[in-house]
DNA sequence: AGAAGTCGTTGAGAATGTCAATGATTGACT
DNA sequence: AGTCAATCATTGACATTCTCAACGACTTCT
């Protein structure tokens, strides 16, 4: 029952309308949740998002860059971090010796699994009040936009 | 089909179920089609989202703040950017003098038009690929989302 | 009137994004 | 075999964006 007298708060129809906005705000809205679940960890979405695929994936450098859409020099400064804390390794990839592969130590698999729990608890609540069917549409759509090349 | 003689493109379950990464990497997607869409007008999505608000609803620079999710100091320089180029104005809010309304100029309007066309087709391209319907389910599930309180 | 809160602003420091250059290595071509 | 372009990780520089704390001007509460 959102009374008007004086209050004037007008939305903005173009901006409402706008698919990428609403990406924007939403996307903003969900990191900050997940950064909160994982803080106590010492890690951030970012990080986090390092580590699941040092464990599940063992990517090069290379791959991780485009896998979260970094530029490559950013790998270096994650994962140095990562590596001094004794949770993922450089190794050499026995196929090509200029690309490092990434792998989680066991200290870093058992702290992602950690970090996952606390990540899919957070969602859950986020994603709570939506129809599951109408969350994996959601979900179905932005993994074909995500990885598409139009970026 | 994807042989997998040696390829070895793992994908993450975890990164692949996470809504939040998935969410982050589609906007980013977006945000550099919209970049490019308006960057010949010298804006960005940004710049052309505080113009949205100038002309769209005049707001004073906390509404600002609260709507594009950015530190009020932020909205300092980007309305004192878009100030210089003739495009908006601060006013006096005549109820509060504490406050700044900042609206569009009739350049910054007509500059704005521009941009929201470009957008809009940018964006059309974006989505074409998928059902209106679709799309609009999660346009309100985005909305919904994007304007909780739980960021 | 006085206390406490809000608004815009300034300034500082961290985190992120972007780009160019380099040494080591690979793959393609001759 | 030997050259040459391309790829990978890294470094460094710079711009943009984020986050926080402080301030004067003003408002609201009591």
């Amino acid at each position: 029952m959102d009374t008007d007298r004086g209050a004037r708060v007008h939305s903005s129809p173009t901006l409402d309308a706008d698919t990428s906005f609403l990406l924007a705000r939403a996307s903003a809205m969900a990191s900050a949740v997940g950064n909160r679940a994982v803080a106590d960890l010492g890690l951030k979405v970012r990080t986090y998002s390092v580590l699941a695929l040092a464990v599940e994936v063992e990517p090069s450098q290379r791959e991780l860059a485009e896998r979260l859409r970094l530029d490559p020099s950013q790998i270096v400064a994650l994962v140095d971090e990562l590596e001094a804390r004794g949770l993922l390794e450089r190794r050499q990839d026995p196929s090509d010796r200029r690309a490092r592969i990434v792998a989680a130590t066991p200290a870093g698999a058992a702290l992602f699994e950690q970090a996952r729990t606390r990540i899919e608890d957070a969602q859950r609540d986020l994603w709570a009040p939506y129809e599951a069917a109408e969350v994996e549409a959601l979900r179905a759509l932005l993994r074909s936009i995500a990885y598409s090349d139009r970026g």
